[in-house]
DNA sequence: GTCTATAAACCGATAGAC
DNA sequence: GTCTATCGGTTTATAGAC
């Protein structure tokens, strides 16, 4: 059971596509197998179970997901510009990559506790401690991680609903764009907390 | 194949809280079975399949959740009281219901074409068709449809984070409550959209 | 309407040859 | 490290007695 060899990787990037998809239950191993080109016993040869393929996985595609956030942050100079900073990140990390956001979704309503621990160590967790002071400090009247979770949330639910959105009202081609996202929300929290 | 005898409902109520725990095909007929306390062959003299009976139960689980809204705007009289109200309704309405809110969040997720349209047709909707014009009166320079997502998402995040929000730093047990949901969101909102 | 029995398909995982 | 072959278990769904 090697952990790095060529047919690995390639596993793990062909079971994440499907697992996002159809989830866990949802994929089968010869699934996986088939994609890869190999047959199911052989992916036995790098995971022990199914389980410990999907975990992999997961770490696979959580890992360095919020590499760029502190260089953007630092090029921001005033408190407005970090503020944009910080919504367009978001919006451009999650907003681009489906597969992680399913993935995402998928954990969080799934809400198994040692998976849970690996997505607040991969993506929660480095972000927060990469906002947490910028957030104290442009709304010390604020408690931080409520905050830090309306942020979130308020960028996430639109693409949560996005599937749905075009089934009401009002509804626009525009509201699926980055830009009208992170415009709207980003003039939503510089008006909530009185940025200058 | 009966269409609301008593123990089509008895299935129908003995399945949600399965389906909203372990999924779809997280859910044997076998366990929905058991539970009721008769045999899964039982179940297709009610229902011709699994995923009718699955589709049935969402459909019952959606209905008439959202009576209480429209009385509840029409007691405020301020904007800002429609505000509270609303963000009130919203919060005790998916924050009280583990089950709805578990169903919500995974049929969103899954994106089934016609699983989303009862969802928009039995909850967003509804809602959206309640609140639209209360939302265009007190923000006419925003948009409505991103102002409701917004809005939504902003008390949804706080629920769907619930289950790993523990995890992170400056996590209090006070987050978990309904009313610092409400206060931290209508809060917010009041000043996003400068409602006197 | 519910039961027992069973069909038919699918799934995770293993054994053993190469 | 991958293959073929297969085991044991589970699943949806049906047939037929009561």
């Amino acid at each position: 059971m090697p952990k790095q060899s060529k047919t690995y990787i390639k596993i793990l990037e062909a079971s994440l596509p499907l697992f996002a998809a159809f989830g866990y239950k949802g994929v089968a191993m010869r699934d996986i197998a088939n994609t890869v080109g190999i047959t199911a016993a052989a992916l036995y040869n790098h995971f022990p179970n199914k389980e410990a393929l999907y975990f992999k996985a997961l770490e696979y595609a959580f890992d360095a997901q919020v590499a760029g956030l502190a260089a953007m942050l630092a090029s921001a100079e005033t408190p407005r510009q970090r503020l944009a900073a910080f919504i367009e990140f978001w919006v451009e990390t999650f907003g681009s990559d489906v597969i992680l956001r399913a993935l995402l979704q998928r954990e969080m309503t799934d809400g198994d506790e040692t998976r849970l621990k690996l997505l607040v160590r991969h993506v929660f967790f480095p972000v927060y401690e990469e906002v947490e002071e910028f957030i104290h400090s442009l709304s010390p009247q604020h408690d931080p991680l409520m905050l830090f979770i309306s942020m979130a949330g308020l960028v996430m639910y639109h693409f949560e609903t996005a599937p749905l959105r075009k089934f009401l009202p009002d509804f626009k081609p525009s509201h699926d764009e980055h830009a009208t996202v992170i415009n709207h929300v980003t003039s939503l929290l510089i008006q909530a907390l009185s940025i200058p």
